[in-house]
RNA sequence: GGUCUGGUAGUUUAGUUGGUUAGAAUGCUGCCCUGUCACGGCGGAGGUCGUGGGUUCGAGUCCCAUCCAGACCGCCA
């Protein structure tokens, strides 16, 4: 071993021992007769101290920032200590000191508070690794996991890996796919999640699966998606939907009680029509209330072309905020009108300390007018209300997205606070306007209600899948579902999705065929790991700073240049 | 596929209506400094202003194209 201790572990207790530690140079202190030098390990950073006595000092100076040092000495109690490093009673007074290796200055400084952009960062990884901030996050996601595995094991879940070469199922996201140099002309997919693997297992006997695996799409990306990303993926057999709600829900309170000490309590459950009435979307952040409130009844028949043309009249309440000055409201009224979000516009009614309404469409409702719709959204005085009208899928998207934009101005969205929730009741299908057809609104392989059974045939959208989402402020943390285990339920599914007998066949013939062989009744449930990581540790919705070596943007590893081409040769030998 | 923001020393950035030698901080470097820990003090080096074209007497600044990065919409069964 190159070293006896760490750079985080010596303290008090080590008074007067001989000890080695290895690691990097952080930072030269040179102050003429006496030389400080920080060396810092992913534990911690130790003082190393040199004076003009000693015969090292020379050699000290000449030292350059990350340089690979193994120095041994004694420690002993610093003169003057330092209350903000945990080693910061003592130093190593250096007798013996080797250089392993040297260093170029690196590009960027590697402290907390780096001057580092994130291209540069993300193209020297391995030095941005380095820094506590960085590598801190991969601890706690190595917590996370480990914490998982605890609960999975606990509960008799069997961890079997599948394969990552499969057949590419064009339904859904697009694939990544591999081209088979044996098989030419042909290619492997690579899976966009184990989805079909686990319910073979449950077919195969395994009854409790769980696997924490890379899951692949090839899809645009964003700050909380990569191409390549974590799945803690999970499947039971002879269960029901409340089964899985509980095993689950306990898996998340396990985690969260082990990783940060926080007792989650029992996830409150609302349906997915509910979430898309009263928050504008179907993950709602429920750290603030703010909740959508529907005002068709009291708007229309005023002459306001906007609110009586329109198909839908949602206001929410900004509270505290009627003295909003008229730069600001025309800020949100701009904000509004992004392209992303897409409204024509924003009124505003002002709830005065007075008791006054006042707002900017006066001329079309009286302050009688603006009286009842202030009750009927439950404002108080010295709110400010936020009204947006259109066609009802789109503003209501809008008024989420204006709720949640509120929050955060507002301070609503503490990071201290988590508010989990069960979403239940999607619908099995949605309508692709642009290939004219239904789509598998979770996969293609959830059930759906038995209530619901006769509206297959006369109105599929009506249909409402077992199926399941935890949110938590606002992010969709994972998804499940009761499955189909039969093959008649199944091959229905397919034909509604416009699948012919023979496309579900070669598609998904295996899985079809595994249904008449005594498939168990199942369901399970994935969570995108990276999500949970960075939503416990950190309580965002930005992954890359909990995985090692994330892609950017436009799917590039900028620390490898790839995508890249490759070799003609092997090309040819892969017939492409 | 689309919308928006940004690109200026190694790094992070300022740069007014288009006008003299593009400024700062940090890093690097030389000297000084016996208790620093974001050490301090004095000095020094370091810039094809992303790239290409255009407008102009004159472009970091205006226009067009393009590349790169980031955020978002579409997309993500």
């Amino acid at each position: 071993m190159y070293r006896t201790h760490t750079c985080g572990e010596l303290r008090k207790e080590h008074l007067g021992k001989s000890v080695t530690l290895a690691g990097w140079v952080q930072g030269i202190r040179d102050l003429g007769n006496l030389v400080f030098i920080d060396l810092r390990d992913r534990y911690g950073m130790t003082q190393l101290f040199f004076d003009k006595s000693s015969p090292l000092a020379e050699r000290a100076k000449q030292l350059g920032r990350e340089y690979v040092l193994q120095v041994t000495g004694f420690v002993r109690e610093r003169s003057s200590k330092n209350p903000q490093l945990e080693t910061g009673d003592v130093e190593m007074l250096v007798e013996k000191l080797t250089v392993l290796n040297e260093s170029k200055t690196p590009p960027f400084t590697i402290e907390d508070v780096t001057d580092g952009g994130d291209d540069l960062r993300m193209k020297y990884r391995y030095l941005d690794l380095r820094r506590a901030v960085v590598s801190k996050n991969l601890l706690h996601r190595h917590r996370v996991a480990q914490s998982v595995r605890e609960y999975m094991d606990g509960q008799g879940f069997a961890d079997v890996e599948t394969p990552f070469l499969i057949k590419s199922t064009p339904e859904g996201a697009r694939d990544f796919v591999v081209p088979s140099r044996l098989n030419q002309g042909q290619f492997y997919a690579l899976p966009q999640s184990p989805q079909t693997f686990k319910q073979l297992l449950m077919v195969g006997g395994f009854d409790r699966y769980y696997q924490i695996t890379r899951c692949f799409r090839d899809e645009d990306l964003r700050a909380d998606r990569q191409p390549e990303f974590t799945q803690i993926d999970c499947e039971m057999a002879f269960v029901e939907q409340e089964d899985v709600l509980q095993m689950f829900e306990g898996m998340v309170k396990h985690v969260f009680k082990k990783v940060r000490g926080i007792d989650l309590k029992d996830f409150p459950r609302m349906s997915y029509t509910d979430c898309l009435k009263y928050y504008g979307n179907d993950k709602p952040d429920l750290r603030f209330e703010m909740r959508l409130v529907e005002l068709n009844n009291l708007v229309g028949g005023k002459s306001f072309k906007a609110f009586d043309e329109a198909e839908y009249v949602v206001g929410i309440v900004a509270e505290n905020c009627s003295e909003y000055t008229r730069k600001q409201t025309d800020e949100l009224t701009d904000w509004v009108k992004r392209p992303q979000i897409g409204s024509n516009g924003l009124v505003f009614i002002r709830c005065g300390a007075d008791g006054s309404y006042k707002s900017s469409v006066d001329k079309y409702y009286s302050a009688d007018d603006l009286k009842k719709i202030a009750e009927h959204c439950k404002a108080q005085v010295g709110d400010l209300i936020l009204i947006l009208s259109g066609g009802l899928a789109k503003t209501r998207r809008a008024a989420g997205e204006l709720r949640l934009e509120m929050g955060t101005r507002l301070g609503l969205r503490n990071v201290e606070d988590y508010k989990p929730l069960w979403v239940l009741d999607f619908p099995l299908l949605e309508w692709d306007e642009e290939d004219k057809r239904w789509n598998a609104m979770h996969h293609p392989f959830t059930s759906w209600k038995k209530e619901d059974n006769e509206l297959i045939n006369t109105n599929p959208g009506a249909v409402r899948a077992n199926a399941y989402d935890v949110v938590i402020n606002g992010v969709e943390l994972s998804s499940g579902s009761i499955r189909i285990h039969n093959r008649a339920q199944q091959e229905k599914m397919f034909s509604l999705l416009g699948l012919t007998e023979e496309q579900a066949n070669y598609k998904f013939g295996f899985i079809l065929n595994a249904f008449e062989y005594g498939a168990p009744p199942h369901g399970g449930i994935a969570f995108g790991f990276d999500r949970f990581c960075s939503i416990v540790i950190s309580n965002l919705d930005y992954i890359r700073d909990f995985i090692a070596f994330p892609k950017n943007n436009s799917g590039r590893d900028m620390m490898l240049d790839a995508p890249s081409d490759i070799d003609a040769r092997l090309k040819k030998e892969l017939g492409l």
